[in-house]
DNA sequence: GTACTCACG
DNA sequence: GACGTACGTGAGTACG
């Protein structure tokens, strides 16, 4: 059955995930010298890469190799027996970003990179093993795994490929004391502490050959038990058969998993030397590096040079040569045997861009149209798959496009190669394309993402849209969308075109992404920022998508109420406004409202703005209103209801998708430079809630029918981060003390001792602190304040002078900034600040900017590490809650009612080790979580 | 398309 | 010494 494999072939099967612990336990934490990032065990992985691929051409050469790898998650294994391999300690942090690593490492040694959900390696190789000799075909697994050693015999050896000795059937059995064949046997009796295997107590292996020697199996032994001799050995066996029985199922390998890969993938090539030495150099092992470019009969890469960074003026590096790129060079593919063709070619590479064209924006409605794929630079496919023809008239009778696959029968090919875990999936904004394939049931994975690694390496310095990108860094300015669907009224979706028109366009965003993505990987190594890519943005997208996708049940009657409230309100406002300006006019314009105020009234010390209308800021109206005048107070009345009416109650309610009942905001990942999220169409992280009339608009957001909203926000988090990164004692103390932060800070600067604490003196102080994030100016505190400017400055000299601290970290960070053009947070994300050299007012806002972004963003890393690992954690716990919503310091999810208490304990703890154990901070993290069957009460 | 205003952390 | 400012966002409205 197994086809592209058979007689005179030699399969080498590399236990991949043996060899990275291996390596990572065996080798001392080596770290790459540009950035830290830990490497020790990709290192070793490579070198006995290296050390197999070297041998590939020696007298015992293999014609097919494959490296097999555990996939992360749970098994089959976990059905049958919950607590298999329950008590393995988590993986260690230095290790979990190697991992991706170790995949890239094999991949650009030019082999079969294979792992497959719900399968331990172990079960992989045991089929490949099984099939392959059963074809005919010579097998050797390169491990020193002994569950592996169930299958030697036949055909199929085993070799250790770090001692480099041969495991034979002789060998198996001087281990196990039986022959391969009732190794399993012998494992489910003496169990396996690493695995968790229970076996049967009190039995090793030493007994467990000598039953399995006089009974021949498991399944006789447990049926003549009554013949043991020993009463207590007997017992044991009666007492435990059942879970005998279960550990023969644990330990013996899967002969039958419905691999994806065939041989065909496995042939062996010869490595492509870019990729390879591409991939050494940018993980800096200079001297394998140089050794295998010898070897190839190349020149070696420069290695480690960090000149190759992205100068601090944002300047374009410079393009790499590649073909120019020529739209009209791509294909259209219209049947099976041409995307046939297109899947070979993926499978061969490892690696594929993908893009999806679709009939909109919002990925929660638009459909799939058409998809393109690109493996070589200059090369691109459409895909075209739901266009329709004719103008469709006003019945909407437009008829399917001839000459296109249809849908179900194109995504069943592209459904095993989009789920590969072996075959890496390059995109532009992934979390959109993963959307539109999610609702085609398909789960893109393992993917990486041009537009996040944009944002890592030069976040700051400009946009990382597709067209930006392109532009900069490609000195190419992509076809726009508008010159095909038109803009406005008459624009047209995507489906409309006629798929020769849509091809160029489709496939050359494929074919940028592709070009993109070989600019950047070795970039994103020299600007230093792979872990955070790797930690805190890629796999955020997943978890963004599926939290979109959950959205929010919004109450659609609750907001049409308000919004009638809020209508008659307003009217009754209007007249009063109208009436006491003595004419009507619009309410809503500043400008009109500017004359009203200042020249029809005659209100003295109007201010005009840059544009030369008068400023009618709150702030402003507020201070009016306090000189009593009325009108002004009333237009505040009056703004307040119609932001809330226009912005919420109106909005929000069109925001409610058909099919779904509920509210599905989007995050854009890139959308802040100091890494927090951006919450668009709807914003769901502005929602009122500072005042009374504003709160009752979170009433409308709720939860299903037997469910509450959880919510769990970090209490005070910048306010912690500034006291680890400015290192304050007083104030690290007092968050050990769980004191009032604001009332200690206000007895500290202000001399009051804390039960002669005033409200009005903690205020201050509160201002005071909240400032200071902000990079404090007297300009600023004097006008949050709404104290004259000398005062201001007395406070934040006395607040100086008692917390010196802070001014040393204030001018550290300039110092930095100005000497390196960015800074950094305390996990290594990089924020750009191009105008911290200027001159004027710019370099005061870059000043500002630069101090608050290492605090904002730290806070903002914390949350996105907690995202990261909640969806493990509550899966683990087996927990069914949904996270729904992020804002910034808050994380709410919809939760059965009974498990509400469970899902917080979970998620607070994830919360709260958030940091760790890549930074041990000297401040504890305090989550403050609460329920209710509305987000105003949970909240 | 830009400016202004205002909602949130 | 003057500049003209609190940090980070998104969206709705008016207006040219």
């Amino acid at each position: 059955m197994a086809t592209g494999i058979g007689k005179g072939h030699h399969l080498h099967l590399i236990d991949g995930s043996g060899f990275i612990f291996r390596a990572f336990h065996a080798l001392p934490p080596l770290t790459r010298k540009s950035d830290g990032l830990p490497v020790g065990a990709v290192s070793g992985f490579c070198n006995m890469i290296y050390k197999m691929v070297e041998a590939n051409n020696g007298p015992d050469a293999p014609t097919h190799v494959a490296v097999i790898f555990d996939h992360s998650g749970k098994t089959f294994r976990n059905d049958i027996y919950p607590e298999y391999k329950a008590n393995r300690p988590p993986l260690p942090e230095d290790l979990r970003p190697q991992m991706p690593l170790t995949r890239e490492a094999t991949r650009a040694f030019g082999l079969a990179c294979i792992e497959q959900e719900g399968f331990e390696a172990d079960d992989l190789i045991a089929t490949f093993a099984v099939q392959a000799r059963d074809a005919g075909a010579r097998v050797t697994i390169i491990s020193s795994d002994k569950d592996l050693m169930q299958l030697v015999g036949g055909g199929v050896e085993m070799v250790d490929g770090m001692k480099n000795v041969r495991i034979g059937p002789e060998e198996v059995e001087a281990k196990f004391g039986v022959g391969p064949d009732r190794v399993v046997d012998v494992q489910s009796l003496a169990g396996d502490s690493v695995d968790n295997v229970p076996g049967a107590p009190g039995i090793g292996i030493k007994t467990a050959a000598l039953l399995i020697n006089e009974f021949g199996d498991v399944e006789t032994l447990l049926e003549r038990a009554e013949e043991i001799k020993q009463p207590k050995r007997r017992q044991t066996l009666i007492d435990n058969a059942e879970q005998i029985r279960i550990s023969k199922r644990l330990v013996t390998l899967d002969q039958n998993v419905p691999v994806e890969v065939g041989f065909e993938a496995m042939e062996v090539r010869e490595p492509n030397a870019d990729d390879v030495l591409g991939f050494l150099a940018q993980m800096e092992f200079r001297t394998l590096t140089n050794r295998i470019a010898e070897k190839l009969g190349v020149e070696a890469p420069t290695v480690a040079a960090p000149a190759g960074a992205p100068s601090a003026d944002g300047a374009a590096p410079a393009k790499r040569d590649m073909p120019p790129i020529d739209p009209s060079k791509y294909e259209i593919v219209r049947d099976k045997a041409a995307l046939e063709t297109w899947i070979t070619a993926i499978r061969e590479r490892g690696y594929v861009a993908v893009d999806t064209e679709t009939t909109g924006l919002d990925e929660m409605i638009a459909d799939l149209v058409g998809i393109c794929l690109s493996v070589e630079v200059g090369q691109a496919c459409y895909v075209p798959l739901r266009h329709v023809e004719g103008e469709g008239d006003l019945l909407g009778s437009s008829e399917r496009a001839a000459g296109q696959m249809d849908p179900a029968e194109a995504l069943a090919l592209l459904k095993p190669v989009f789920e590969d875990a072996a075959i890496l999936k390059i995109l532009q904004n992934a979390k959109y394309d993963m959307k539109i394939f999610a609702r085609e049931g398909i789960t893109l994975a393992p993917i990486e993402d041009t537009m996040l690694m944009s944002y890592a390496m030069h976040g700051g310095l400009h946009g990382h849209g597709m067209d930006a990108l392109s532009e900069r860094y490609l000195d190419h300015k992509p076809i726009p969308i508008k010159s095909l669907i038109g803009t406005g009224k008459s624009q047209i979706t995507f489906d409309k075109l006629k798929i020769e028109d849509a091809a160029p366009y489709a496939a050359e965003d494929a074919d940028i992404t592709l070009r993109l993505w070989h600019l950047f990987k070795p970039r994103l190594h020299a600007a230093k920022t792979t872990t955070v890519y790797e930690t805190m943005e890629r796999p955020l997208v997943p978890v963004l998508a599926q939290m979109e996708r959950n959205g929010i049940l919004v109450d659609r009657d609750h907001l049409s109420r308000m919004s009638n409230t809020f209508a008659q309100k307003m009217a009754g406002l209007e007249a009063e406004i109208h009436e006491l300006a003595g004419r009507s006019f619009n309410v809503g314009s500043p400008k009109q409202l500017g004359e009203i105020l200042f020249d029809e009234m005659g209100i003295q010390g109007g201010k005009k703005g840059k544009t030369g209308a008068y400023a009618t800021g709150a702030d402003i109206l507020e201070e009016l209103a306090a000189q009593g005048h009325d009108l002004p107070a009333r237009v505040l009345d009056w703004r307040q209801l119609s932001k809330l009416k226009s912005t919420y109650t109106d909005a929000l309610q069109d925001h409610i998708n058909k099919d779904t009942g509920r509210v599905h905001t989007s995050y854009v990942i890139s959308g802040a430079n100091t890494g927090r999220l951006a919450s668009t169409d709807p914003n769901l992280q502005n929602i009122p809630v500072r005042t009374e009339e504003g709160r009752r608009i979170r009433e409308a957001f709720v939860a299903e029918e037997g469910n509450v909203l959880l919510s769990l926000d970090y209490s005070q988090i910048e306010l912690r981060i500034l006291a680890h990164i400015a290192g304050i004692d007083a104030l690290k103390q007092a968050f050990h003390d769980g004191l009032d932060i604001h009332a200690m800070t206000a007895s500290q600067v202000f001399d009051v001792p804390l039960d002669e604490m005033t409200p009005e003196v903690r205020r201050k102080a509160k201002a005071i602190n909240f400032g200071v994030i902000y990079g404090i100016s007297a300009f600023g505190l004097a006008n949050n304040l709404r104290i004259p400017r000398d005062e201001a400055k007395a406070f934040i000299d006395a607040y100086f002078e008692r917390f010196p601290g802070i001014k040393q970290y204030m001018e550290d960070t300039k110092k930095f900034a100005q000497e390196h053009g960015h800074v950094k947070t305390l996990f290594g994300r990089v924020i750009h600040t191009p105008e911290i050299n200027a001159k004027g007012p710019r370099a005061s806002f870059a000043y500002r900017a630069a101090i608050n972004a290492p605090i904002q963003g730290s806070a903002a890393d914390i949350i996105r590490r907690a995202m990261v690992r909640i969806p493990d954690a509550l899966r683990a716990a087996d927990n069914s809650a949904r996270m729904l919503l992020q804002v910034h310091d808050e994380l709410i999810f919809e939760v059965r009612e009974g498990e509400a208490e469970a899902t917080a304990a979970i998620v607070r703890e994830v919360m709260e080790q958030a940091a760790n154990p890549a930074v041990k901070l000297d401040v504890p993290l305090v989550v403050d979580a609460g329920t209710g069957l509305n987000w105003a009460a949970a909240h």
